[in-house]
DNA sequence: ATGCCTTGTCGCACAAGA
């Protein structure tokens, strides 16, 4: 079972490449995140056309998930726990059913948190928070659990093709690192990492400056997996190449394969 | 240092992204 997050940056605009990814990939499941869209306007028939069974957490204008996934889509959960008074659409959890039992994944989009000074910063420091928190209960009852997606957060150097170039962004801070470290220590695997060591492994590339043309990319996209999920692991991989298509997402997708 | 691009918006410039 092959399962995906990809930061599209606007369904609307990625009409005829989100399709094209999904033939060429063939993802069991994708998490997909900045779908821009509310839920009534989501061209969930673009989807299911191709096989796939919909569901989203959908917002005008800004953020916004869903889910693709071939099999369907069991207790749907919309929103991250913790503050009732959060309106912004970043967090959608669901289980399927595997030959090796179910698996529960969480797709999120971490709040950005530029710039430095505003009130941008605490509320991603505290949508991490209660993602940690979230993710320990999830932990807690020890089953294939997967949390994909765009954590806006460079882990390490290694990370970004410059990393002097992000020490006052709110991707690199210290805070925000220490968070997302917080979060693997609870006993997550991180699933890139696992699978590869090396530099130049990237998954976002500025539109701006010919960051592309450069490899001048930073790695915030991750899968991390509970132990019983990476028991299942079979490989991982980042499709680099479709940062090179026409009418590109800044992200690309990242997946991974599992026993299930 | 700033903008570099791209997206969505009841547009005719702007906010937000990373």
């Amino acid at each position: 079972m092959k399962i995906a997050t990809w930061n599209i940056n606007g369904i609307k605009a990625r009409i005829d490449v989100v399709p094209a990814w999904l033939r060429e990939a063939e993802p069991d499941i994708v998490c997909l995140q900045e779908i821009k869209s509310v839920d009534e306007a989501f061209p969930a028939a673009v989807f299911e056309a191709l096989g796939y069974n919909v569901e989203t957490h959908g917002q005008k204008g800004f953020n916004g998930v869903a889910l693709l996934s071939k099999r369907p889509l069991e207790d749907v959960e919309r929103g991250l726990p913790g503050d009732p008074e959060d309106v912004q659409a970043r967090y959608i959890e669901a289980s399927v059913s595997s030959d090796n039992g179910a698996v529960r994944f969480g797709c999120l989009y971490l709040p950005n948190g530029n710039p430095l000074g505003s009130e941008k910063f605490p509320y991603k420091l505290g949508w991490m928070d209660r993602l940690n928190a979230h993710a320990a209960l999830r932990l807690a009852e020890e089953v294939p659990f997967l949390l994909l997606g765009d954590y806006n957060v460079i882990p390490d150097p290694i990370d970004a093709a410059t990393p002097d170039a992000w020490t006052t962004d709110a991707l690199f801070q210290p805070e925000s690192r220490g968070k997302f470290r917080e979060l693997v220590h609870l006993g997550f695997t991180e699933a890139v990492r696992a699978c590869t060591d090396d530099p130049g492994t990237y998954t976002f590339w500025d539109y701006q400056a010919g960051a592309w043309q450069k490899n001048n990319g930073i790695r915030i996209d991750h899968i991390l997996l509970s132990p019983q999920a990476n028991d299942l692991i079979n490989g991982c991989g980042i499709d680099q190449h479709v940062r090179g298509w026409e009418k590109p997402s800044d992200h690309v997708p990242v997946w991974v394969d599992l026993a299930a």
